[in-house]
DNA sequence: GGCGCGGTTGAATGCGCTTACAGGAGGGTC
DNA sequence: GACCCTCCTGTAAGCGCATTCAACCGCGCC
């Protein structure tokens, strides 16, 4: 069952192949009679055109990449009562946001959007799978090689989303951390008046991750308060890691700090609970703050204060980095970084 | 700044293409020391092998597509802590997860998935892009014109998933609305012994909807209580509709029903905000139960009893169907019905 | 000394479409 | 009637790769 292709249309029509084309591309050069014999014939056979042909044809894709981490694939169900957590981990839910902005945007402009996930597997596949089908793609940090992007960005505009900038001529997207984290400590030592703050940190080789710690540093620096050179304690991102490294930090320290400072909400939410189970009142005895403003920290008791983080807004702003550059090849790389906003709630002592 | 093609590097590395294409698809028929030199060449040139010139000689693009419906895009940022609304509307959250299980199952087999929306622009647009670029692919209800979906299905792969079995030659998925909300309403009349029910149903031109009140009608007939010819009333699948619909079912009937039976979670979370606010107490004076299993349904108050539907495994079976019936082109049209699972919390009564 | 054989490589063709480029057909203009 | 334009359509040359077929190179073997 090979798929009709344009000579199958074009002789049944009696026209030439570049006449069934331009039916397609460029419909009104092609007399309106004419026009309706090809599209009338096509329908009929069931003619779709090869999207890889026109591709090769024509030097473009019409569609967009984004390349994300192999986030782990627990194969557990998210809504087992029985468990604690309540939602998944932060970066599957990152990934999701940043998709669905991407898919938007680039719906918007016209672009359909590819997308894979960094595979263990082979040693190039992903970047290769993806680049070659695409006008341009988004890599989230931490999901290319860092040599294979140098040298795929010298042939396809890349921009690097939420990560360092490791190579300078890629357009590099990223969220104010260090702004906002410095912010949302400030607030704290400012507007309630604690001093006594920690630092729940994330995975070291976070760059997101570091970046807040960084404004808190700031933070306390600017205060005059005492300045750590670690974070007091680390999880790696998920609720349960919170809650096993407030449970830590509790259990080393005499008494709890007046201010907890989480490197993201899910944490903060792990925060939430271990405190609670310690009969430590939030915000009454330690204020908890968080950082990406998932839906979540709204619903919860106490509500979560956070650094809301335009997770989709970081997508749309990805494609439109593409499209600027696909249609200025030549243009001066460019970094964006995006705003944060502060939500203040119960869990800071707001409300 | 072309592109180095196989050209090029078979220029460079004094080979033929012929031998650098093997390099990439069979490279153990390369003699190593061969193999290396053009490596190393394709590495210092930068040379990423064209997805479509590759899709075109073999007929194959290692790319599984999905088209889902043009959700509204309502431009709201979700966390406006003013609002009400605790949540995305359904469909988006639905296609979310389905793309989340696509994109898992779909890496597992190797391929990468290209997802668009349909667009309200061209006429085949959506179709056309996608359906010229990948192997195969899942399309959602009510996204694709039957007739187009016709004729494509002729040449390509398709399943779709949790629509009616329009064509017959497809592949088609769903899950067990109908069983699923038979059993809820059956929970509510035989284990709670609530005989006054009322129905709140989605819009009228969605299958699901549909179905689901079908399994109610059921329920209703087999316990001998009145079977209603519509839902008691309707709403668009959002929070707010559901509000809405409550407000408007309760100005017209004199006494609340003992229980409402919601099309999907986020009406029946609507219908929570509601009723609390006439002071009706959920479950002591109404129960409520919802369909979907969104996170959210867990951590709201009362926790919401609801049919848990299997969205990220509906992804995932797309995908399996897909890759099996690529695998054998004649193989006969599958139907697949996913199973549901009850939730009971504490809305219905249960906790 | 010819023969067959596995292991490697090259030449050539085609995948289905886009896109200059060229050409024919009408319809004015002077 | 020659000339020029505008419309429309056909011709032909690729786009970058996969793949078939044939060729070549030792080898061991009869």
């Amino acid at each position: 069952m090979g798929a009709p292709t344009v000579y199958d249309v074009a002789e049944r029509a009696r026209v030439s192949i570049a006449t069934v084309s331009r039916v397609y591309r460029n419909p009104d050069t092609v007399r309106a009679q004419t026009r309706e014999r090809v599209l009338a014939v096509a329908r009929e056979l069931g003619y779709v055109p090869s999207g890889n042909a026109r591709g090769l044809a024509s030097r473009s894709t019409g569609v967009l990449g984004l390349c994300f981490p192999d986030y782990a694939d627990p194969e557990v169900e998210a809504d087992e009562d029985g468990s604690d957590d309540i939602a998944d981990p932060e970066h599957m839910l990152y990934a999701d946001e940043i998709t669905r902005g991407m898919e938007r945007a680039a719906r918007r402009h016209g672009y359909a959007l590819l997308i894979a996930a960094s595979l263990a597997g082979g040693p190039e596949s992903l970047v290769a799978k993806v680049a070659g089908r695409v006008d341009g793609f988004a890599v989230l940090a931490r999901t290319v090689p860092t040599e294979d992007l140098e040298i795929i960005s010298r042939r396809l505009p890349v921009v690097m989303v939420a990560g360092p900038r490791e190579i300078d001529h890629l357009d590099h997207l990223e969220v104010a951390n260090a702004d906002g984290e410095f912010a949302m400590t400030t607030h704290l030592i400012a507007d309630h008046g604690l001093r006594r703050l920690a630092f729940l940190g994330g995975a070291a080789d976070s760059p997101d991750a570091e970046a807040r710690f960084r404004g808190f540093r700031r933070a306390c620096a600017a205060a005059g308060l005492p300045v750590p050179d670690e974070p007091h304690t680390r999880g790696d991102f998920t609720q349960a890691d919170g809650r096993v490294a407030v449970e830590r930090l509790l259990a080393r320290v005499g008494r709890p700090p007046q201010g907890l400072v989480c490197a993201n909400d899910q944490m903060a939410l792990g925060a939430l609970q271990a405190l609670e189970r310690r009969g430590i009142r939030v915000p009454e005895d330690v204020a908890v703050v968080g950082f990406d403003g998932i839906p979540l920290g709204r619903v919860v008791r106490p509500s979560l204060t956070t650094v809301t983080q335009p997770m989709r807004k970081l997508g749309e702003t990805a494609v439109d980095l593409l499209v600027e550059r696909l249609g200025e090849p030549d243009r001066e790389p460019r970094s964006v970084l995006l705003p944060v906003t502060q939500t203040r709630r119960r869990s800071c002592g707001c409300l």
